[in-house]
DNA sequence: GTGAAAGCGCTAACAG
DNA sequence: CTGTTAGCGCTTTCAC
């Protein structure tokens, strides 16, 4: 009667196992272990006897038999709620990198923006029993955070949430802002408008961040906002609807790039000059301000650094170093492109 | 002496089991696997007892446990080169919503186009045990390819491979190129030059599609092509190269919308006017070519499409129905916008 | 250094 | 429908 170790039927079709470099080097099992995961006390000849085996066998370890014995499965869960924004290439590369260092991989997945498909991705992810968890600017619930942070360690990116479970990195909206609005009062501007980003990500934030700045430079009284959202077409209708004012704003602090791109057009259809009538800013330095049609003055916020803080609160938090929350900010820096100039003197009247 | 299955000491800290499930529902554990499977023969009153208690125990089913039973993960993974690229925006949300239908989650990486990054990530997947994988435009060796395939089904998005294992899907960059060349011509132009994009994936076939147009076409004398690569400014210095001859071309048809965008550039800095002096074509039809200050006239390829269609093959593979290549090419389409237009009458003189 | 044994959480096969 | 049994491929422990 044949043992368990000996029976190996259809070895043919079936990938390689422990058991197969272990024969073919003439070794034991638990050999071919400690030679996988690098422990010493094994002697160099048998050593190089298991590497060959492997090679010969193109056997590759099975990291699912494996994390089901460890319990840990040395993933990480990064759920980016939208990878088509170039933003997130960037935070992705951060976490990869750091990830790398630490020897953690890194699995990714999305929702594509839409909160019932990124619930799923999140449970899925949390099925594989991933060791943490990071959210990219997810639009779930917050109870949908809460439920995950039973399960692993989770931090959420670049999003505003009363969720108190969780780790957070986010970049410094209030600080972005300001930049904005003190780039252009440097500029001798006093009428700087803002176009309100609505419910996008961290418009709030910026908004709030247009007030402040604007009530420290005692400008409260040019205070003008006027809604326009995250899109292109947003930011038109929104700059449209400032060409109506009078006197006219100098300067314009749009909620993010793509919503400066709309107003950018509206000023030129309306004949006005670039930065000679109106000087405009945006938010987040994508790659279409720097474009040389656009050469778009904006905040720049650093999604690899975002990522890496990111990977390392889980880190942290796996190694059991910290079981408190962290809420890390990151600052942003002002990029000068040729949108922004002196304000023009004496044009459109005075107030 | 307790059974094994009796045993479950420190139950306290780690996740609930199956057996947890079981007990507290107070049925068999086989039972608790065949509600969670959705098989059929189990009695109403069970399923909700088993319901009920997988809700209160928060109990998530170990996919991993699963996984070593079955030998197949139901994971695909998938390698994009290049995450800021949002051209993979449109791979990814292909390939998710069709694995999504199939019932199939998916594990994205990436090498950040570094080869031997890209070949650690594949490398990862593949200990993953995954069922099959999809590579976007890999910068990998052939040789690793083939490695992959030995092991699963593999297929190449955009991306010309001698590996014969795997299957293929790519844009049809030939037709692609002929879209733009014949658009230029049907405009009235005759002197139309391509800025080359030397070893950006498909731009070989671009130009090879450039000039079996231009043959077709009957202008095969007129055939100009300069080297510009896939970059802002390359394309911007072909363009100044283009600008040194005589007669000046009245069109441009560049290897990719980053390159067109250097090509205006160049352009608009010559004094020359677009369309009116000069029209130009891009290729992909990214978001940038779409931007109203930009507006270029650009081949679209259809992402979604070629990640969906490249799910499909994995899918077949895997099922089994199909043990041979499949090799699909998708069609391109032009998109029409300002950077096009008639060719000048008379203009810079005739050859 | 080696080899045996136990078991991670689950499914599958089968006898009741 | 239930309960038992036997693993999936690996690590871990422990006696040799």
């Amino acid at each position: 009667m044949p043992r368990r170790t000996d029976v190996k039927p259809h070895q043919s079709q079936s990938e390689p196992t422990i058991l197969d470099v272990a024969r073919k080097a003439r070794v034991s099992k638990s050999l071919v272990s400690m030679v996988i995961r690098g422990e010493d006390g094994v002697s160099a000849k048998n050593r190089e006897a298991v590497r060959q085996a492997i090679e010969e066998l193109n056997y590759r370890p099975n990291v699912i038999a494996r994390s089901l014995v460890q319990r840990r499965t040395r993933m990480l869960g990064v759920m980016i709620s939208d990878l088509r924004n170039p933003f997130f290439g960037d935070v992705v590369s951060g976490i990869q990198m750091r990830a790398a260092d630490l020897g953690y991989r890194v699995l990714f997945n999305t929702g594509d923006r839409v909160p019932n498909l990124e619930e799923a991705a999140i449970e899925s992810l949390l099925e594989l029993r991933v060791d943490g968890l990071i959210l990219a600017a997810p639009r779930v619930d917050d109870t949908i955070i809460e439920r995950a942070c039973r399960a692993v360690p989770v931090v959420v990116l670049n999003r505003d949430t009363s969720a108190t479970c969780s780790d957070s990195v986010t970049n410094d909206n209030l600080a972005g802002a300001s930049l904005a609005v003190e780039h252009c009062a440097s500029l001798g501007h006093t009428r700087i408008a803002h176009i309100d980003g609505g419910t996008g990500a961290g418009a709030n934030v910026r908004r709030e961040g247009y007030l402040a700045a604007m009530q420290r430079l005692g400008l409260a009284a040019n205070v003008l906002t006027v809604e326009g959202g995250f899109t292109e077409n947003g930011g038109y209708q929104a700059a449209r609807e400032l060409l109506k004012q009078f006197p006219l704003p100098t300067a314009i602090f749009a909620a993010n790039d793509v919503s400066a791109i709309g107003a950018l057009k509206a000023l030129e259809e309306a004949g006005l000059r670039t930065p000679g009538d109106v000087s405009v800013v945006g938010y987040d330095n994508t790659s279409l301000a720097a474009l040389p049609q656009i050469s778009l003055t904006s905040v720049q916020q650093f999604g690899a650094d975002i990522g890496r803080l990111g990977m390392e609160c889980i880190f942290e938090r796996i190694e059991g170093r910290r079981s408190t929350p962290r809420h890390e900010v990151v600052a942003p820096t002002l990029v000068v492109r040729t949108s922004t100039g002196p304000a023009p003197v004496g044009a459109h009247g005075h107030r």
